[in-house]
DNA sequence: CTGTTAGCGCCTTCAC
DNA sequence: GTGAAGGCGCTAACAG
């Protein structure tokens, strides 16, 4: 059912039943009416391609996520790219997802969407510092908003986390628990939230008067495995942390099984705090103390934001941060009359 | 950069333009060099939305979440959107992403993407024994691929894991070790993959001789939450489960917490086994014994099936069913003296 | 208030 | 080997 048919059938102008439709006010109620019936009963539904060539607009805005497929375990991505979804749609928008490890092929799929013309808009997850995917955006003048922060030279949209407070209130969580040696699970050095992250670790040790010992900074890459063997180096110091403080809750979950593997228990032996508090840290064993990012709302926001931006919005009008909210748990206690004994 | 504007460069007409790009073999060699030389130079692209039109493709598949954002934590579903899109991608097809708890707003996205001609094609997770999205979309006649089987009368392509093997071997696994008491924490009734699971659990039993006891099936909606309050339950029976055989691994998580509290110990008082092998399930304490599935692949192969469904292949030519491996892990083990004493 | 006309970018008969 | 013309479905400027 097109617009032709449905004027053949009303005997009227292709013109007229689209204006109708349309709503505009030149066209008579009596007409309008007609029109509206008849496109109900015969089903008619606009053809978006014809729409889309016409208006030059491909409706659609892409989402690359940034791991390859068999990494990306992280609920994280999947409840971005849904709300997101979800809220897009809302404003007539679909929303083509692909994904890409960081690296030339991620920047090809980028080309693809925007160069190719498949969408009108781009949503960037997990920047890093130095993002050569802003840099690109910017550049090419693509709407675009980003979930978290850069240090690339541009200005566009973003919703952050602060991650600075989140692991200052961690860190001084732990301090309150009287831990002065507390290691870091970090997450890779390139991702933008690490050194807020780090620096809110720095701060609360600095506010407690605990020297700085870069020995205690491991890294990891996010998933559970490199969380656990960070954690081993770290607990097979001459003078291992007495606390984890890790940067997602698959990294702390990882550094919780290297604890138990040492014959320790998380939160009495070594405390253990993760990130993004995922449904799973209430369940794990002890359950899991960590920094609760709202997600959901993120991704709805972000889809806001750029539908606000593409209708002219200032971008500089569209930045925010959140705050993280410390979630105490099992995994966190009290240090233990002295530091535990390292494994085997 | 249109195709008219590269053949006034060329002084050539737009449709010899046209066909020197597609290759056509009645244009002359030296002509097709020359446009292909000042397509590359001037980067010159397709406008997809002409193609489109033109063709009356969206060239987009449509794929569903069926679950509400917040409630979706599970990185199956992530792992499949992301195979997809990324082979999709390869068939120069994108992939449109929405969410949808089950039920009419579910329906109502897929007459979106169908009736609103938003895609050429749709993927199903997560098939239901009576499944409405695939009642709907056999009537509309789109092509259409499931991730799982169903007992709605259409056919179509799918893949499928052999539910029925995979909690059979389990079973066989746990009833080896001893355990004559084996408690189902199981899905929703209506998910197609319940049925074959349970069958299989039955018929190890059966071959072992052990009575069929519906009071050791309890269910959840495949949450960690969900799996903790039938393992409660489970536990806290007058002669209790000695293993919990769980629908998936997040379950089986909330089982292993529910374990933990009644002060017992999984694998050793009371063996927990999941489905999936999710990344997570080597890093539980104990790690957890699970039915690893190919999802991965699985997202691949059924880009490839909806693409060969749409160029004219039999869908009965199109459906596999692939076997799960039992992954053997520490949370089963021999069962204990006695059956354990239920917690409190 | 309604209809005619043009064009978005592409592809594909058909004619030369 | 190449060009002209038409049309996919829609909208909007412009007449009447």
């Amino acid at each position: 059912m097109t617009l032709r048919e449905l004027a053949r059938h009303l005997n009227l102008s292709i013109t007229t039943v689209s204006r109708a439709l349309a709503g505009y006010d030149d066209v008579s109620e009596a007409t309008r009416a007609r029109v509206r019936e008849a496109a109900e009963r015969l089903g008619y539904q606009p053809n978006p391609l014809g729409q889309r060539l016409r208006s030059g607009r491909t409706e659609a805005i892409g989402l690359v996520i940034p791991a390859a497929p068999g990494h990306m375990s992280d609920p994280f991505f999947l409840e971005l790219a849904a709300s997101l979804g979800d809220r897009l749609r809302e404003h007539g928008l679909d929303l083509v997802l692909t994904s890409a490890a960081p690296g030339p092929q991620e920047m090809e799929r980028y080309r693809y969407l925007v160069e190719g013309r498949r969408v009108d808009g781009v949503v960037v997850a997990r920047t890093r510092r130095h993002d050569e995917r802003i840099a690109y955006l910017a550049e090419k003048g693509v709407p675009f908003v980003c979930h978290g922060r850069s240090e690339t030279p541009a200005v566009f949209p973003y919703i952050d986390v602060d991650g600075e407070h989140g692991f200052r209130i961690a860190a001084e969580h732990l301090i309150r628990l009287g831990h002065r040696r507390i290691g870091l699970v970090n997450s890779p050095e390139e991702l933008n939230f690490t050194h807020h992250r780090v620096s809110g670790y720095r701060q609360a040790l600095e506010a407690a008067g605990i020297p700085w010992d870069t020995s205690l900074i491991e890294y990891g890459d996010l998933t559970e495995e490199s969380g656990y063997r960070a954690a081993k180096r770290l607990l097979s110091l001459e003078e291992p942390p007495t606390a984890l403080l890790c940067a997602n809750d698959w990294m702390a979950i990882g550094a919780m099984h290297a604890v138990r593997e040492g014959g320790m228990w998380p939160g009495k032996d070594v405390s253990v705090v993760g990130y993004d508090d995922l449904p799973v840290a209430r369940f794990t064993d002890p359950p899991l103390t960590t920094l609760r990012q709202p997600i959901r709302a993120s991704g709805a926001r972000l889809a806001d934001m750029l539908v606000e931006l593409m209708n002219g919005a200032k971008a500089e009008a569209l930045q925010e941060v959140h705050l993280p909210e410390l979630v105490v748990r099992g995994s966190s206690g009290p240090v233990a009359g002295g530091p535990p004994q390292p494994p085997g």
